[in-house]
DNA sequence: ATCATTATTGATAAATGTTGTCAACTATGA
DNA sequence: TCATAGTTGACAACATTTATCAATAATGAT
């Protein structure tokens, strides 16, 4: 219920493709390790992990940006207020973050337009997007 | 009924005081910076506004924390994905912040009970906390 | 008001973290 | 198979954050 289900190469490759961007071995290394673990992993356990693997630092940081844009990678933050990213599928969603494990699930169909709308009525303030994250326990760790 | 109100000093020297923390020229000068513009600062901003106050920017960097501590710091992000301070009041409290003139304001009565309850029922995911940021234009900007 | 205590300061260095450069390499579409 | 053009890794350059420490100054007690 929790880890996302593995994204198909071909898919993968078609996503890097359709931009101009070519999918190579170490991007494919980079995506696989977050597919690995649904806890995610800051910029630097990523470069410590696949330093073996003698993939260079530029690489994993230009990796990681990329797999931004493409939506598949989203940010969550520690409770250190440290970046970590998180294997996703693209579209907005939201991310619960488990306080013991660490594991981020997406949370997409979590409507907020009424709290929008109310944010509107109150303050006058045209809200056109948002970023939220929720922290807790998972269920495995409840 | 954006800008927040200017906080008495002594109320400030009484908060430091309060955990041991001492009332100085330089803290107070960073509170007054905050205090002064809505939209906030990068901490890089704040050294170079008071680099000609001679104030190191080491003593921003703790005076920061400080006041983040303190609950009279809150974070945001630019569009670029930058932390950004915004001064605000002690307290659990959302950010609305404006696509163009980088106005924050606090939102600290919208209710995410609701949606907490939804995202338990529908994950068993048991939620504890979370962080809110809107965007989207302020009513000047509007 | 004075004083002793003890946190704070700024300058500097050290440590991290991030981005730029470039020749060699390689994925891609033709 | 081949030419094109994006990519790589090593390294340097740059930026950001933290640690150190002697001199200074805020605080509570007197």
């Amino acid at each position: 219920m929790n880890t996302i289900d593995a994204l198909p190469k071909a898919e993968l490759r078609q996503q890097f493709n359709k931009t101009g961007l070519r999918f190579t071995p170490q991007r494919e290394a980079v995506w696989r390790l977050f597919e690995s673990d649904p806890a995610g992993f800051t910029i630097a356990q990523v470069t410590a992990v696949l330093a073996p693997q003698k993939i260079g630092q530029a690489t994993v940081y230009r990796t990681i940006r990329a797999l931004q844009d493409l939506g598949y990678l989203k940010w969550v933050h520690d409770r250190s207020g440290e970046h970590r990213f998180v294997a996703s599928r693209p579209g907005h969603s939201h991310m619960l973050v488990c306080r013991l494990c660490s594991k981020a699930v997406e949370c997409s169909d979590c409507d907020l337009s009424v709290l929008e709308k109310l944010i509107a009525s109150q303050t006058g303030f045209a809200v056109e997007g948002h970023h939220l994250e929720f922290f807790g326990l998972c269920p495995e760790c409840s």
